[in-house]
RNA sequence: GACCCCUUCGUCUAGUGGUUAGGACUCAAGAUUUUCAUUCUUGCAACAGGGGUUCGAUUCCCCUAGGGGUCGCCA
């Protein structure tokens, strides 16, 4: 075996990406790149009851908008194929069959309602619920009468007595478990198919998995590993067990109280790049006060040293205000071309192409996502609707007068140029003798449909000559 | 409840046996701007508590507390 870097993305398809499966591939990827590794992704279909349609789609399709390549996986190939793991299940039998002549498992025949029962007694008698291992003395007859038979059964792992398991987690240091916490773990379930654990040990023993990225919701379940590798005499991989990305309350970071699937995020319009950043930046971190990373320099400065081991709250308001770096870092032309679907989604017409331009550069300090670009938007693509104090407003003698002014100068408004723009509308306030809230408040309300927005300038400039006229005639009475 | 993991501003974090404990987000104030947004400046705000070890602990050790995770024929 060689000692190449070899990490796998193992999420299972109950659901679209998750923030947190985005986080660990982010993190398995940068690791494999820094160290010349190979990454590969896994589907870890074995819950036939959970299965979201399209969900191994949307986890393949986001991940390569995300921009994280896979060297093997299902619909890339490899030389330690299949990586589906319902295309596995004579592998694990195989396995699992091992398993139960060493001794090392056993078939269990009690249905729900009997351990139900049992763990509602060991609660009751305020004992640790785990497995009684009632079936563990059936004779080799019994067994196999009751399988020919055809009563459904499953296959436990018989965990040893008293023993401490201990593993040198890459990221906690030593992690000591005594087994006598562990149960006797169902590691084929009545419908065929292998649970995670068997599943997940086999095929990372198999595809040669160097180190094993994953939640640590995983590191009490990990003597499980441990003595399932030792049984197969395998060598176990390295853990990495990471901290969990939590709500704001500090739960665990959940649908009920958060957009959880990167999916939302995409559809909102957030810069993937800011997205990427955001959350490769929720418990991992470099040594100084940085904290713009691309992907390409996350493969270059990530670290397993330095990833925290503390729980990390996913804070919106700050990923909104990376967003928003984002997207005033792009160029007009980057930000429209981004921007375009959704505009032409709400039905406005863009083919005015200097006019969107100009319309981005004003939307660019105001949006943190692109589909935020309609509000900020709409009021140049459609009518206006004033409210009746705006109205009353325009309607002022002072208003008339300044609207006039402008529609009798089309002709000398130097509509180009945003500098000589200024100029002009200040000379105009001069030359009417109008100045401050009476002479800018008709401009804006008139031109952009409320008292508070963009510099007169810019409006006259984004909507040119045609429409700033337009819109003020329409107003002039 | 048992076991395991964790603990620096509200949040993400940097950091060291001796620092005014640093940065970022948020918030507040000010500047710029006719207004809004952006930008800039300043400010508020943390070493969970108690014992040790030490000349000296935020830093090392122990205990307590708090938070999180696990205890499924889910992953």
């Amino acid at each position: 075996m060689s000692n190449k870097v070899r990490v796998r993305l193992a999420p299972s398809p109950t659901g679209y990406l998750h923030l947190g499966t985005l986080r660990v591939a982010l993190y398995n990827y940068a690791f494999a790149k820094k160290n010349n590794g190979s990454f590969i992704l896994r589907i870890e279909d074995t819950d036939q009851n959970r299965l979201v349609s399209d969900a191994v789609e949307n986890i393949i399709s986001t991940l390569n908008t995300i921009g994280v390549e896979f060297d093997e996986g299902p619909n890339k190939g490899g030389d330690y194929g299949p990586y589906v793991q319902s295309q596995r299940l004579d592998i694990y039998r195989k396995y699992i069959n091992e398993l139960i002549e060493k001794g090392f498992a056993y078939h269990c025949f009690c249905d729900k309602e009997t351990l139900d029962e049992m763990r509602a007694q060991q609660i009751a008698k305020k004992e640790d619920p785990k497995y009684d291992r009632r079936c563990l003395k059936l004779s080799k007859e019994e067994v196999q009468a009751r399988i020919d038979r055809g009563d459904s059964y499953v296959i436990r792992l018989r965990m040893p007595d008293d023993r401490v398991f201990s593993f040198d987690d890459a990221i906690r240091g030593l992690v000591e478990i005594n087994s006598n916490q562990v149960d006797d773990q169902v590691i084929l379930k009545s419908d065929g198919f292998p649970t995670y654990h068997l599943a997940a040990c086999v095929d990372d023993h198999l595809m040669e998995i160097t180190h094993v990225f994953r939640g640590e919701e995983w590191i009490s379940s990990t003597p499980k590993h441990i003595w399932l590798y030792e049984c197969l005499g395998w060598q176990a991989p390295k853990f990495v067990h990471l901290p969990l990305i939590m709500n704001t309350d500090h739960s665990k970071l959940s649908k009920r109280k958060n957009d959880v699937s990167v999916e939302n995020y995409l559809q909102k319009g957030y810069p993937v790049p800011a997205i990427i950043n955001y959350i490769a930046l929720i418990g991992w971190h470099t040594s100084d006060d940085r904290e713009f990373f691309s992907l390409e320099d996350l493969c270059q400065e990530f670290s397993l040293e330095r990833v925290n081991k503390a729980n990390g709250v996913f804070d919106i308001v700050k990923l909104n205000w990376m967003a928003g770096m984002y997207i005033r870092e792009m160029s007009n032309e980057e930000l429209a071309a981004k921007c375009r679907p959704f505009l032409e989604n709400a039905g406005y017409d863009v083919s005015d192409n200097r006019k969107l331009l100009a319309v981005m550069d004003n939307a660019k300090d105001r949006i943190y996502c692109y589909s935020q670009v309609i509000e900020h938007s709409k009021m140049f693509y459609e009518d206006l609707t004033l409210s009746d104090e705006d109205k009353q407003i325009l309607a002022e003698e002072d208003s008339q007068t300044v609207l006039r002014y402008f529609v009798d100068n089309a002709d000398s408004i130097p509509w180009q140029d945003i500098e000589e723009l200024g100029q002009f509308i200040k000379a105009g306030s001069k030359e009417l003798g109008i100045k401050g809230k009476k002479y800018f408040f008709p401009l804006r309300i008139s031109l952009f449909g409320s008292s508070h927005g963009p510099d007169i300038p810019k409006l006259f400039n984004i909507l040119a000559r045609e429409e700033t006229i337009n819109r003020m005639k329409k107003y002039i009475k």
